[in-house]
DNA sequence: GTGAAAGCGCTAACAC
DNA sequence: GTGTTAGCGCTTTCAC
């Protein structure tokens, strides 16, 4: 049998109708598990169904039903980065994990900056029930813009005074104050901010940073301060350019694990020992935080709650008179290991 | 104005037509850039349509047209871990790059192990035209099954001769064969093999490895040999084995870079440098491997290349009357860093 | 309990 | 060039 033969037409409703000599109401009715047919009748066409290998077409009954199971999951950015950090994977891991518990398939899509605009079109065109988006980074004012047309939306990130879309997010003031606090109890008292402020997350690390410093009587010092993401090249070119200018430093708080790593392995080939000459913390808890050499110093989001909240905030939306819009703020963890102790 | 309210009645492209003074078709054949509309109604159209935030309901559209623009994406098995690997993550998102640029979407999916029935009736439901298929491992059977049906499908992964899905992947046999020879060269004597030959790609990698200890009289040891994969506490439960028992091993080929950074660490961890006392080389060349300290060999898989080969692939079956199957097979590359120079 | 018929929102003959 | 009409494959009143 050639593989175009194997394209046998495919199966319709008529055609399991017409094999079970009754109607295609019928037939809809039971393989839906309507009652109103009688069990053995349901029970004969769902194995004619199986047999003849017929499938429901989604599509044609979700316009019909006027329904939908399709959640848009959206990366926002432009760099591949920012769909390759193990912490964004684990993220869409459990979301995934947590869609598919509630039989909602999830629709992923890649955004770049410039085509924002196409955000509110999945929704509108009517491809997905609502969006979830990763990477709220500088596009604050946008998805402003997406929640006002009435999108249903939950975007992972921070909570700004000003946002008008629903957050569900780690306790990132937290979580930098506690990373700060730590590096202090070790004995550090110049500690660099690597991260980028434009993103509401970091910016509320930086205030966390900022209130542990304040408690000890330190200020920021803005030499310290680099808006740098993962970029490898980029953080390895800060360390240089610290240490050539004889910029004195013995703490580190990077914005993520992935940042963290670089740091470390930028340090390391300058020679300069972590944890002993200069101490870091990451962010995200990454599993390979844990296994690398030194181990790094992080602090955990937990992955499960945030895809749980998420998914459960958007069907909330979704589902109209029950409109309240909430956000959620999941609790920071640090987690101590070599890099830091 | 409340959230409620925002929510207003979705266009349809009635009210369009309405608005416009002119009938569906019309409508229909404007927003399609059918030549037959005179270029001043066009425009007009799609202009009224963009003022009204009109979008076309894909779902009727293609209900009536018959056609479809998602392609599924299925990563198997039960782990996190699949989907956390740097490797895959990199493969899914130059995957999202190529369907993006032909304006297909992407609609991806966790199958575990019991329910790969799951994965045809994504195609029969009408729901994707076909699938994409990540995590081959040990599903090669149900593999075949599900291309027996005549689901258009490709399946990234290793070519096994009984294979007849498609299938894009590495030389892994030349991977194996290139690594292993590399440590050969390096001085190395006592080889040891990290990862799983029930999967395809990983069998044929130790086909490689065996080759290239033949060529210099050298036979796989098989105390040497452990099927395991990512998991870190396994990899150093091993590690710590062969050092307990003084199985002496001098290199180590591991299955993934995410295995060898595991495997340095649990040397560092027991005090053995690498590469002084035992040289490591990975698989995959993830963007992490160049950047720890010390940086790690690898083969490089261009996950560039495969994204295209799959997309590419899978809309030729996809398309009926073009149903050659064929597979396809990268070069591997070895990139040589410090943790076997 | 089951069937006939209408219609979800769109497209494409076919008519003019 | 544009409108009329039928129908994609399904669900669901409404009738019996």
């Amino acid at each position: 049998m050639s593989a175009l033969e194997k394209r046998r037409r495919r199966m319709l409703m008529t055609d399991i109708a017409e094999a079970a000599g009754v109607s295609t109401s019928t037939v809809s009715r039971a393989l839906s598990g309507n009652p109103l047919i009688k069990a053995a009748t349901r029970e004969r066409i769902a194995e004619l169904a199986r047999s003849m290998n017929y499938q429901i077409n989604i599509g044609a009954a979700n316009l019909r039903k006027r329904d939908l199971r399709t959640v848009g999951l959206v990366i926002l950015g432009d760099s591949m980065q920012s769909i390759s950090d193990p912490f964004i994977l684990s993220l869409v891991g459990h979301i995934a994990d947590e869609l598919d518990e509630r039989n909602l398939n999830m629709l992923l899509s890649r955004v770049t900056q410039h085509r924002q605009h196409l955000l509110a079109q999945l929704v509108e065109s009517g491809q997905v029930l609502g969006l979830l988006v990763i990477g709220q980074m500088n596009n604050h004012q946008q998805l402003n813009d997406i929640a006002e047309r009435g999108t249903p939306m939950v975007v992972w990130g921070g909570l700004l005074p000003d946002t008008r879309y629903n957050v569900v997010g780690g306790d990132n003031e937290s979580g930098g104050y506690l990373a700060t606090r730590h590096l202090l109890e070790q004995g550090c008292r110049r500690i660099a901010f690597l991260g980028d402020r434009a993103s509401p997350e970091v910016f509320l690390r930086y205030e966390g940073y900022r209130r542990a410093l304040a408690e000890r009587g330190l200020e920021p010092d803005a030499q310290l301060y680099k808006p740098v993401l993962y970029q490898d090249t980029a953080l390895r070119e800060v360390i240089n350019e610290w240490l050539q200018e004889h910029i004195e430093f013995d703490g580190v708080f990077a914005t993520s694990d992935v940042a963290a790593l670089s740091v470390i392995a930028a340090l390391s080939s300058k020679g300069l020992q972590v944890p002993g000459d200069v101490r870091v913390v990451g962010y995200d808890d990454i599993a390979l935080s844990a296994y690398v050499h030194p181990s790094v110093s992080s602090i955990r989001q937990p992955t499960d709650l945030a895809a749980k909240a998420m998914v459960r905030m958007l069907l909330e939306q979704a589902i109209p008179g029950d409109q309240a819009a909430h956000s959620v703020k999941l609790d920071a963890l640090l987690i101590a290991r070599d890099s830091s102790l």
